[in-house]
DNA sequence: ACGCAAGGTAGACGACTGTCTACATCCAAG
DNA sequence: CTTGGATGTAGACAGTCGTCTACCTTGCGT
């Protein structure tokens, strides 16, 4: 009488999964989205918000560290999988072009593809708020583990994100290894900017232009540091790594 | 007969402070950088790790928030004063030169000074190196307070870094709020590089220079977009904010 | 019909926690 | 010397935690 559905009788959110593993899972990365770190929750917490009893945790998990691996392996794919599918539809959409030969034509061509980018990652995010919430917390958080995983995830990404700039723009001045650079930087700060995005919704259209700016800023940087006529200055430590 | 030091007998260290209060502080940054969040401390296990009866807590602090608020009080004034003294070195060393009208002039001058501003970074968060890491983890963490009070500490940080470099290089090309937007994204970057620099001293070098490549494309991306003759693009878009 | 395993529940245990009141020091002011 | 305040200690309380054993339900294969 005290439980109001352990049965079937009328479930009305279908969001909320009804395997009982599904629901730990869900609870602990809700609390761990709302009110502590993950490492800190506790199990009888994570089931009294999942509606079960503290016991039917030992049926799913054999310790709680199980339950913060899986969570963080399903949050991982939802970013990472989220992310790739998202990539497919600029790249479908006849971004990609020649070399043109004239790095300014291209960087006019990249402002285009960096608005598409930032916007897809900005709104990717928000569409998963807790989870990518989470995942920065638990990448700056105290379990090795978990921070060697995530670490991993932001570098797939990062290697996602230079593939992409490899395939549509054809940049010919910069090498593989500095677009890869690039991204890694990119994305990192990517992580501050959409952080920001989330909580400040008052300034979104701030931020984005930031984030855009800085791409932009960072890959001409690049390219400047490249080519011998826009600078008389020899980067060749630059060019060394 | 238990304890093994109540009163004064042979105090070895005098890094570890004396006043209960101080021991308190120290405890619980050094249990916050090493085992866990700082939230999710406990009362007990703070005053054990200080040496003191867990009621001795009740002495200093009238709630475990106002502990936390003390620890990073304590944490911020450490990182801004520790940044804000090693500045002047580099400004009284005479790197401080007038306007060369030629920006690639300024680019390689600069140069030196962001070789030596990075170092400066990358040793004073070795020296302080679980401040800084307590300092990172609460900026992610769940406290609302503690994440706005550590932003704000970031953002000085950047004020700083934009006055140096305005009062420093002299770039005429790049108007103030513009170079305060990229030391607010070089501030944020270094936190990342810090952090690896710290967690991997075998690729310190390594990253040092990324670290010193990020911000010479920054500028150098940010010049690109102002100087007229380097690129035919007009960044009016970019001019405006 | 029977057994049996997976999933969920109930209750209890020892350990730990935050908080409280009461007691023991010290050291300086009067 | 006495007084009082600041500081540290001891013990106890109610609550929560993780973990364990035991029991109940459901569904499925034979």
């Amino acid at each position: 009488m005290k439980k109001d559905s352990s049965k079937g009788e009328g479930r009305k959110e279908d969001l909320r999964p009804a395997n009982g593993r599904e629901r730990l899972m869900y609870a602990a990365m809700q609390l761990a989205a709302t009110t502590r770190s993950l490492a800190s929750l506790g199990l009888r917490e994570v089931a009294r918000t999942a509606g079960l009893n503290p016991n039917t945790f030992y049926r799913h998990f054999s310790s709680f560290d199980d339950l913060g691996l899986a969570v963080i392996d399903q949050l991982v794919g939802v970013l990472r999988a989220g992310l790739r599918e998202r990539r497919r539809v600029p790249a479908a959409k006849g971004l990609t072009f020649d070399d043109t030969s004239n790095p300014t034509v291209a960087m006019e061509r990249a402002r285009l593809v960096v608005r598409e980018s930032v916007g897809l990652v900005l709104d990717f995010v928000t569409d998963h708020r807790e989870a990518y919430i989470v995942g920065i917390r638990e990448l700056h958080g105290t379990s090795p583990i978990l921070r060697k995983a995530l670490c991993k995830v932001m570098d797939d990404i990062a290697d996602d994100m230079a593939e992409d700039v490899l395939g549509a723009l054809r940049l010919p001045l910069l090498p593989a290894e500095e677009v890869r650079e690039i991204s890694g930087l990119v994305i990192r700060q990517m992580s501050f900017f959409s952080l920001e995005y989330l909580e400040h919704p008052e300034q979104r259209e701030q931020i984005r232009e930031q984030a855009e700016r800085f791409i932009l800023w960072l890959f001409w940087g690049a390219l400047a540091a490249r080519l011998p006529g826009l600078t008389p200055l020899a980067p060749t430590k630059l060019a060394e790594t």
